[in-house]
DNA sequence: TTATCATATGAATAACCGTTCATATAAAAG
DNA sequence: CTTTTATATGAACGGTTATTCATATGATAA
């Protein structure tokens, strides 16, 4: 009996039920790039700002402070990542939360500072 | 009436509610790490091969592939940000995740991928 | 149409980060 | 103690990315 490594239960079965249900290559490289679009902090205050409701580009740069270009790039990218929305009103380009999935994920990770497990 | 950019309602208020509401600069920079832990893809398969149950550095090596080192790197960023745990067993260090928050947020990000909102 | 206002985009630089290779630690077995 | 096995760590290279500046687009008002 030389061929375990691990001495705890049937964890070369996990093994193999780890690699059946791992998701395929391209949703974790999409997902892996929807947290990427979460992780910084000046893209993180642009959708805590969006927590109460939308808000228009000039509105969203004052939430946050710095200037209209960076903003107007992250905006971007949460929107090219299905986490905000927009839609037009006016002269304007009103942006808000894309679904409760993303809610529902600040929601977790705000918990989750406080979490002491 | 020239001081309104947006014409929609109250969007000034729903600024000065932004700012009321936002995450204090510390904890907005937390949660960046810890999203950024989870966007890269070597790391979100370690979380999903982790999703059924506590595994050795090993086998975890041989679920999501690549070699030792880059994966207890990995392994290194996931528990300094506090998405996974360890304990001792005889040899061997078994993670696992770290609590439900984690879960919740993995179970969110499938979600999304096929969400059409 | 022309001018103006709100937003978007492209290119470039600077900072950051994942992987690899080599090596270190630390528990367990002999 | 010494050796072996499992895991961790440090340094460095290569690739990625956020911000800035300048400019473009595109809707609206005149």
């Amino acid at each position: 009996m030389h061929d375990k490594i691990c001495e705890s239960v049937d964890h070369q079965k996990r093994v193999q039920q780890a690699l059946l249900s791992m998701p395929c290559e391209d949703d974790i490289n999409l997902m892996g790039y929807r947290f990427k679009a979460l992780s910084e902090p000046s893209r993180l205050k642009i959708l805590f700002a969006l927590e109460g409701g939308e808000l228009c580009v000039e509105h969203i740069t004052e939430a946050v402070g710095g200037n209209q270009s960076a903003v107007s790039h992250q905006l971007k990218t949460l929107k090219d990542n299905r986490i905000i929305k927009s839609r037009r009103s006016g002269k304007n380009i009103l942006y808000s939360i894309s679904d409760n999935h993303v809610l529902i994920m600040l929601k977790m990770a705000k918990e989750h500072l406080n979490c002491n497990e």
